[in-house]
DNA sequence: AATGTGGAATATGTATTCAATGTTTAATCT
DNA sequence: AGATTAAACATTGAATACATATTCCACATT
C-alpha cells in the first residue's frame, strides 16, 4: 500500500532533484500540504525523511531548507562513490563472478560498442543515443554493486545518487554535454574493468573503477564551472 | 532548543544499541509514547528517523521492527568502514596534515604507549584501562576523518557507528574481550599509519588503515561467533 | 478437524486543534 | 530619523481526535 507520506516524500524529493525548488529555499509545511492536497502531518513526515537523506537542512522551530551543495561537496561525494564502487570491484574480483553478472557486463560492453559505432566520429545531439548510453551505464554499475554481495555497500552508494546536481546528470539529457572523447574513454574504462574482473585481478579492478568515476567527477566539475560562468553572464545581461 | 522528537529518537536509539529491545522486536507507538511520557506524534517522528538510519525496518500500515543484523552484515559494514577510513587516510596524506591534527595523532600514540606500559605483559580487567584506550582510539580515528575535509566521507562513516552489535564494542566495556596481542597490534598499526601520513605516503596510509580496521572486524567476528556458541549451549541446557 | 469468513479489537495513518516559539511590523522613545 | 520594544502574525511542535487498515479470535461450514 502507498501512504500519503510516501507520495509527499517522492514528490518533494523530485522537485528538489529537478531543481524546481532552488537550493536554500525554505520549505514550509502549509504551502506544501496545500500544493499536495493533504494535511501537514504526512508533509512533516516527508520533510523529516528528506532531511535524513541529506537533501534538507533542519533547524528546530525554524523548519527545513533545501541544502545547497557546493562544487567541492559534489566532487567529494563523487570521490566517495569512486572509492566505494572501487571496493565493489575488489570484492567481485576476489569472490569471482557468477555467470549471469558476467554476461550482463559483457552485454553492456557490446551495447556501448554499438552505440559508439552508430554515432561515428563526431557526437551530436542527433546521432548519439544518450538514453541508451545512460541505461547501459546504469546497468553496468548496478550489476557490479549487486555482485559484490555487500548490502551495506549498496545502501551507502544509493545515498550518493540523491545528490541534486549529481543526480541531474543521471536524469537529465546530458548527451549534449559530453563529447566523443569522454564517451570513448568511458567505454575503454568499462572494457578494462570487466577484463580485470574476469581475470580476478582485484587491485587492478579496484583502481580502474576508482579512476573511471573520478574522471566522471571531473567532467561534472568542468561542466558545473562552465555553467556557473554562463549564469554570471546571464545575470550581467540582466543588470 | 531540544524537541520531544529528538528526545524520543535518542532514547529509542539507545535502547536498541544497548540491546534493551531485542532485534526483530515490534516497536509500537502507544507503549513507547506512554513509556516516554509524550504523545504518539514525536514517537512517530523518531521511528521514521531511526528507520532512515537503518536501525529499524518499516512496512506501511504494519509499523516498525528492530532490524536484525547477521554476523555477515556486521562484517560487511566493518569492511566498508575500513575502505572509507582508508580513503580518509589517502586524502590526508595527499593534502598534508595541519599542525593541530598532527599533534593530536602524536598524542594518541603517546597515550596508547602509556596505557600499554602501565598494563604490562598480561592484560586483565584490573590493569588494562579500557576506558582510556577507547577514548584514545576514538580520538585517533575521528581526527583522521575530520582532517580528510570531506564532509560526505564523515557523514557516511557516522552511519556505520550506529550498528547495534558493532556499536556495543565501542560503548560497552570490552576490555575483557581483548588480549594483549590485539592491543599491541593496534598500537603498532596506529604508529605505522601516523608515520605514513607524516611522510605523505598516501597508498601506504590507505592500505595500513584498511588492514587495521579489517583486523578489528575479524576480532568482532570471532567474539560474535564465540558468544553465539555460548548462546546455543544455553539453549541446549534449557531444552 | 481443518479451513474460511466475519467481526471485534488493535494499531497505524491522517486530520485537526492547541500551544509555544520565531518573525515581522508598527508605534513610541531617544 | 533611527533604534528599540511590544504586539500582532505566522510557523512549527505536540496532543488529540478521527479514519482506515490489519490482526486475531470465534464461529460456521465443508
Amino acid at each position: 500500500m502507498i501512504t500519503q507520506s510516501e507520495i509527499a516524500t517522492e514528490n518533494i524529493r523530485d522537485q528538489i532533484i529537478r531543481g524546481e525548488v532552488p537550493p536554500g529555499a525554505h520549505l514550509q509545511e502549509n504551502p506544501l500540504s496545500e500544493q499536495l492536497g493533504m494535511s501537514r502531518t504526512p508533509v512533516r513526515t516527508a520533510l523529516n525523511t528528506l532531511a535524513q537523506e541529506g537533501l534538507l537542512e533542519y533547524v528546530a522551530k525554524r523548519g527545513y531548507r533545501v541544502k545547497e551543495f557546493t562544487i567541492a561537496e559534489i566532487v567529494d561525494a563523487y570521490n566517495v562513490r569512486a572509492t566505494l564502487e572501487g571496493m565493489a570491484c575488489r570484492l567481485v574480483a576476489e569472490k569471482g563472478m557468477d555467470r549471469w553478472s558476467r554476461s550482463k557486463l559483457e552485454k553492456c560492453i557490446e551495447d556501448g560498442e554499438a552505440i559508439i559505432q552508430k554515432t561515428g566520429a563526431e557526437i551530436t545531439d542527433d546521432n548519439f543515443d544518450g538514453q541508451a548510453w545512460r541505461q547501459m551505464n546504469t546497468t553496468f554499475h548496478q550489476t557490479i554493486i549487486e555482485a559484490s554481495e555487500n548490502s551495506f555497500l549498496q545502501q551507502q552508494i544509493k545515498q550518493i545518487i540523491f545528490i541534486p546536481v549529481a543526480a541531474l546528470f543521471v536524469l537529465a539529457d546530458w548527451g549534449s554535454r559530453v563529447n566523443a572523447g569522454n564517451i570513448k574513454r568511458a567505454q575503454v574504462d568499462h572494457i578494462n574493468i570487466v577484463d580485470a574482473l574476469e581475470r580476478r585481478q582485484s587491485a587492478r579492478a579496484e583502481a580502474r573503477m576508482r579512476e573511471h568515476l573520478e574522471n566522471t567527477g571531473r567532467v561534472i566539475q568542468d561542466y558545473y564551472e562552465n555553467t556557473q560562468e554562463t549564469h554570471i553572464e546571464d545575470d550581467q545581461s540582466v543588470a
